[in-house]
DNA sequence: CCTAATATGCTCGTTGCGAGCATAAACTAA
DNA sequence: TTAGTTTATGCTCGCAACGAGCATATTAGG
């Protein structure tokens, strides 16, 4: 429009702000908040780093910590992301990676109208667990306090069969012609994908899905807050798990669900072990964020067949029985294999 | 701090501004856009509708489509791109996801000082190509026009050997005693890996991988934009694909590099295709984004014994031999199995 | 020395998949 | 019309990966 009369414009950044148009753009300015769901194994328990606060209204003390990106501190995301965390918690991150952006605004406030206006970004970060005394601030507590219908270690959780697939159930059957009319998939398939019943797979990466499905049918107790219909029809809820504050425990699940993917084609599972370790240390730590599905002997010959470790020559006695080898991860992996990781296969864990 | 002054508190949104010690939380504010890579398959050839402006400082014309968010407006992020998508360019979207959220600054500007402060929170979106006519704005345009060297569909692009491979080993000498130790792996063996350089399997996913790595290289024309020394040191940088504005050669990599990974575990191809299609133009759709590894006789294995798809009872003549057999997509392989997909697998293209 | 417990090595049968052969049903050029 | 070409479709063979179980090794504890 006005291009010839600017003079020699600056380049992109210009641009950058005008649609294709070249209609200037109004950015309405947001806050950018950065979320990190800090993981860690600690005596075969997946644990995230979470602070706790005061109760807010439906009682949720926890949050996952997070603190605000400032553009001019900061040339990165994932920079800022490190400096706040070393500063709030003490720790300094090894691998992290982005998650997802959240902005839906009535997710985390009773009047939307009055919301201000954060957008959130998500991240996962993988750490070794180390002792409270190593933290300023905050708890490591097992994400599965937050999930318990995730944790497959001991069979098939019992709180799917009483609390969940009755009440999921009689919520599909109540489905409003709006929710039909919403998406091609009805609500009791989607309980049966999500959950695995009636003999459905249980898939352990829908951790996402399965949340948004309990939140949706006003299961989970955040769904309260919102004061979602669904929440109120129910005469008494059955506690499914601590809830969070905001939408936290939403990003925690989509933690979950990355690093129950990720496991399984990257070498990240190495990121939460000692620097030396035996492979059913190594097997337990797997199946603490997967579910046990491996058996021991096919467990070692994958991951040694994937030269993913190397036996360092020690041995760690004192195991009950004969001593097991030592093996430290082989990082050479990383040149030779386009995917490496535990590549464990769906579990036919059906039920 | 002032907690117990301040009444009857806002239960969980105030908190949300706290920092876990409870002091205020100052977020700066930014402007959020949102970029849209809208992928098709037309005449299969996989295209992105692309706007075309004026040149930039390095003669970059096309942007992909973009748009603010405006959190007064829209609920949702992948709301508010709908909505302007279809204003922008008469099209509504029908799958989109989410794919990553940028902020890097110094990335599009010159200046990074006076860079204004945008976050770009990059979707992908997969459609059905449709003409131009249906198009208010933006063309669709191949994208290998921008990535070459990621069209395998006849055999190895000569591009990698002619021009990128002499020049990345080239640089990976001169490897800076910084970049050394900037991380565990040198540059030498991430060209290898990102390019199948000596042996190594080629991974169609790697798109991102391989831009950076390029961009880093000074090889990409974006880094010359930036003043990068590496880009400067090429007495003639040979042409690697037509280069776009701002950074959206890099969200339109990681675009391609999810469809790629999402097509084998979910049945996105189906976004793409006509109602009605025959199995070796699923084949040719399902190559044109991957590259060419499966042999006919068994995509067909794949696919049928997958339950994709099933036989609509009409043919298509005309082919230029047997009439081949009309398929649909079957919606209900959605409520059967956990992760359905064109499992194909990684191709055995080591070369 | 015997038993329990764990670690480690090996085999066997099934399954998934790459690769090729063979047949069916159209079109095309003499 | 007929032979040759082209594309579609069905089937089989062999290898490699993997689930599952058997067998052996090496410690601790009584």
């Amino acid at each position: 429009m006005n291009m010839e009369l600017s003079g020699r414009r600056k380049p992109s950044l210009e641009k950058f702000q005008r649609t294709p148009d070249n209609e200037p753009i109004e950015h309405s300015s947001v806050g950018i908040g950065l979320n990190a769901a800090i993981v860690a194994v600690a005596d075969n328990e997946p644990v995230a780093l979470v602070v706790r606060g005061e109760a807010d209204s439906i009682g949720a003390t926890d949050i996952l910590p997070f603190g605000p990106f400032n553009p001019r501190e900061h040339r990165t995301l994932e920079g800022g992301l490190r400096a706040w965390v070393h500063d709030q918690t003490g720790l300094d991150l090894g691998y992290a990676e982005q998650l997802y952006t959240f902005a839906d605004r009535g997710r985390h406030a009773e009047h939307a109208e009055a919301a201000p206006h954060v957008v959130s970004i998500g991240y996962l970060a993988l750490t070794q667990a180390v002792g409270h005394h190593g933290l300023t601030n905050g708890v490591w507590r097992s994400w599965y306090q937050y999930f318990p219908w995730e944790d497959w270690r001991r069979g098939r959780p019992e709180i799917i069969a009483r609390d969940i697939e009755p009440r999921l159930k009689s919520w599909a059957e109540k489905s409003s012609p709006q929710s039909v009319a919403q998406g091609p998939i009805a609500r009791a398939d989607r309980a049966r994908i999500c959950f695995g019943f009636d003999g459905m797979p249980w898939d352990e990466e829908k951790v996402l899905e399965r949340f948004e499905l309990l939140y949706e049918a006003g299961l989970a107790d955040e769904a309260a807050r919102e004061g979602r219909n669904a929440a109120r029809e129910w005469t008494e809820r059955p506690k499914l798990g601590l809830a969070m504050q905001s939408d936290h425990r939403r990003i925690l699940a989509t933690a979950i669900s990355r690093t129950r993917s990720k496991i399984k084609y990257r070498p990240v599972v190495f990121e939460l072990m000692p620097d030396e370790f035996t492979l059913y240390e190594l097997q337990k730590t797997v199946e603490a964020i997967l579910g046990p599905h491996l058996h021991k002997q096919n467990f070692r010959r994958l991951v040694e067949g994937a030269g993913l470790v190397e036996p360092t020559g020690d041995v760690k006695t004192r195991t009950g029985g004969r001593p097991a080898k030592l093996f430290r991860f082989r990082r050479e992996v990383l040149l030779e294999r386009p995917a490496p990781g535990v590549r464990v296969s769906a579990p036919p864990s059906r039920l």
